[in-house]
DNA sequence: TAGTGGTCTAGACCACATG
DNA sequence: ATGTGGTCTAGACCACTAC
């Protein structure tokens, strides 16, 4: 019993808990709580530590382990002298977290964007897998083309879990400025937090071929990404084919 | 003046320094100095919280934070009970945090290793700029074969400065077994900290496709990736092409 | 001037590893 | 039993932001 000290019954604030933790694990639980119960809704202002000292009956030092870590993955910001805040996807340094793919020397991002097609339909097996849905639960599936000075870029394939995204039409998206992840925290209240991708190279099919404007069997960079939110539940299949002639994708290894 | 009640003077350990900065912050440039000097070599443990804030004249707690932030980044391994560690390539856990092809359900990793060449030569120009070594300087040039099963998966060219890397031969890379970065650091006192990588989809030309056992042409993914040690100073350029038809290259975004 | 997060301290106690 | 890192507290002071 680590902390017997100050034990948290869990079941005060909510159903089960991680039980015997550090305290700090546990305030960080149920300010994980909190937010994905939308307590607190992205771009808002959290309580002050000092407040949520009281609130949880710990000190304050306990508040802020548990708030540096939420916001070491990014869940939190925090700005000094005004608050500590939910993160968003609005944030402008914030916005190319998810956006890998960069530009040779003096070219620019692929930001201009045109949608294909966005269309309700059963899950196919493999989504429906990927999405935790129930097979022939309803899906949509959103089909971008990414340009760059005209230049198509990027084929995206995209698959949102019909139930948490009603409404979510072609007009919808092409009237939308900024990013996409940004729509999806606004309008639909599905905030993705982390995501996994599995990187390969493949040949353009010649479908694929006619839409990034490249012969058929061109080297394309196929990106397929599971995006989660709160509680690690998926909430975006994303497929994407990158020409990557004049784009690469960056990452860091450290 | 941030610490004024306990400035360190930047000049009693060492040379000119980031001078008035937190002072956990100054503590953390204080230990990766001993780091990058060698004071505790890979795998050794270094001294204790307790005996650090004695010779700094701190409290453990800044200390710590000093320390925490290292392990975070990698560079320290903290063990509950038996100290805090420098990292080392040659520890289990970290075997894989600079191999990000995993093999598709079933499969297994590009493991066996044979080394192609190996040979001394003037840096080419863009290599040189990369590495930043003076163009013609020296610099070793390896050329592997990874494969999984037999099959070939990973043609590997990994340029390093001659300097760093006097007696490396083809000889002793065969001979070794372990990772090739466990290598660098205990036979030739560099260590890898950081990377950046630069993905793209290329097409198999005739001779890598020869060694890859595929059709020219064939789509592959070209991975380039500059390492660096302490300091953030440049020491290895990697240029590997991965056959993906059976793994793929992992990444997480949060 | 007041409130927020950021730093630093000193000391207590716990958990883990080792002799 | 001792020494290590890990947690928690209480309080002080600093830096930034806003009114």
């Amino acid at each position: 019993m680590p902390a017997a000290a100050h034990p948290i019954d869990p079941s005060a604030e909510a159903g089960a808990a991680p039980a015997f933790s550090p305290l700090y694990q546990q305030i960080k639980a149920l300010l994980t709580r909190s937010l994905q119960g939308g307590e607190w809704k992205p771009g808002e202002a959290i309580p002050s530590e000092l407040e949520l000292a009281a609130r949880f009956k710990v000190s304050q030092g306990t508040v802020r382990k548990a708030i540096d870590e939420l916001a070491a993955e990014g869940l939190l910001v925090r700005r000094q002298g005004k608050g500590t805040f939910v993160a968003t996807h609005a944030e402008q340094h914030v916005k190319y977290r998810f956006l890998r793919l960069t530009p040779e020397e003096g070219g620019v991002p692929p930001v201009e964007r045109r949608v294909l097609d966005c269309r309700r339909q059963r899950a196919p097996a493999d989504v429906a897998r990927a999405l935790e849905l129930k097979s022939g639960e309803a899906a949509v599936l959103v089909r971008r083309l990414l340009s760059a000075q005209g230049q198509p870029v990027v084929l995206d394939d995209i698959w949102l879990p019909g139930a948490l995204f009603k409404g979510l039409s072609a007009e919808r998206l092409s009237g939308w400025r900024g990013p996409m992840y940004e729509m999806f925290e606004s309008e639909f209240g599905v905030r993705m937090i982390r995501a996994e991708e599995q990187i390969r190279a493949v040949a353009a099919d010649a479908a694929t071929a006619q839409w990034l404007m490249l012969e058929t069997g061109a080297p394309l960079l196929s990106v397929e990404r599971l995006s989660r939110t709160y509680g690690d539940k998926p909430v975006e299949l994303r497929r994407g084919l990158y020409n990557t002639a004049h784009h690469y994708y960056r990452n860091e290894l450290s």
